[in-house]
DNA sequence: TATTATTTTGCAACATTGTTGCATTTGAAC
DNA sequence: GTTCAAATGCAACAATGTTGCAAAATAATA
């Protein structure tokens, strides 16, 4: 098991359940964003559908994950880069869906650059969605 | 009723029906993004669920509308400025939700800023999603 | 305009996805 | 180990999205 897991947790005040850890190690695995249904997949028939959704929700409040936005209403989850702050605001991000393989990459290190907006817009979070072909698929 | 709905149909090689006469009109008029509820609310009884699934899909597939990636599972769609070209690749793309009152703007003359990726990932779109107040919201 | 061919719609049935309340179980604190 | 708090699983439900097919509306043709 990753030496992260039971860190995190604590750290977020979290009991440390099997659900938990299990989850929690897939993202650390995969390193790649993952939807809810790819869990439940994964996970087989280990855990309660119900249960994986708190356990993202919980995850999202505590900002251990964050979601990516996505058009095909399939909603996306990554790790956060060490944790966000707790309330959480991840302020900038670039994402990269591959039209391919449909693999959601979170470019941590690409520096979103600033969006300039009419005034009146109060801008708190900017996400940027790239989409295309991926390293490996093409 | 709106001049350019039965042109845009046409143009589109569109049977005009009055369920794509209505739609078409609420993007026309509201001017700013509108989910599947939203129409679904707004027409009342008068089309079926189905019908405003599959009115929606055309409009996507002929580039009169295009999809807006939202980050609660909740796709919403706006108008194309001047109808994209048929199959549609509407490139870039500003849009901001305002967290407060929900409603999704789109922003057809804010610049987005050229994303610049690893090498490997070839982009062919990309989609910014600010969030925030909107001007009516502060 | 009347007739035929094509397209679109509505219905029904179904599949998938997400939510809520509550009893039971598990983990944490003592 | 016992007690308390938190998390899970289950069941039931609500919401959302999909498919096939007959009926209706639109377009094309005479």
């Amino acid at each position: 098991m990753h030496p992260r897991i039971v860190d995190t947790l604590k750290r977020n005040q979290l009991s440390i359940t099997d659900s938990r850890k299990k989850i929690l190690e897939m993202f650390l695995q995969r390193k790649g964003a993952l939807a809810h249904a790819d869990i439940e997949q994964q996970s087989g028939e280990e855990f309660d559908r119900v249960t994986i959704y708190r356990t993202l929700q919980t995850f999202v409040e505590k900002g251990i994950i964050h979601t990516i936005p996505s058009a095909d209403n399939s909603v996306r989850y990554a790790l956060c880069k060490d944790d966000c702050s707790e309330g959480h605001h991840h302020d900038n991000h670039v994402h990269f869906m591959c039209d391919h393989c449909g693999t959601t990459y979170c470019l941590d290190h690409v520096t979103v650059p600033a969006v300039v907006l009419p005034s009146g817009f109060k801008v708190t979070q900017v996400d940027v969605v790239a989409s295309g072909t991926c390293m490996k698929c093409q």
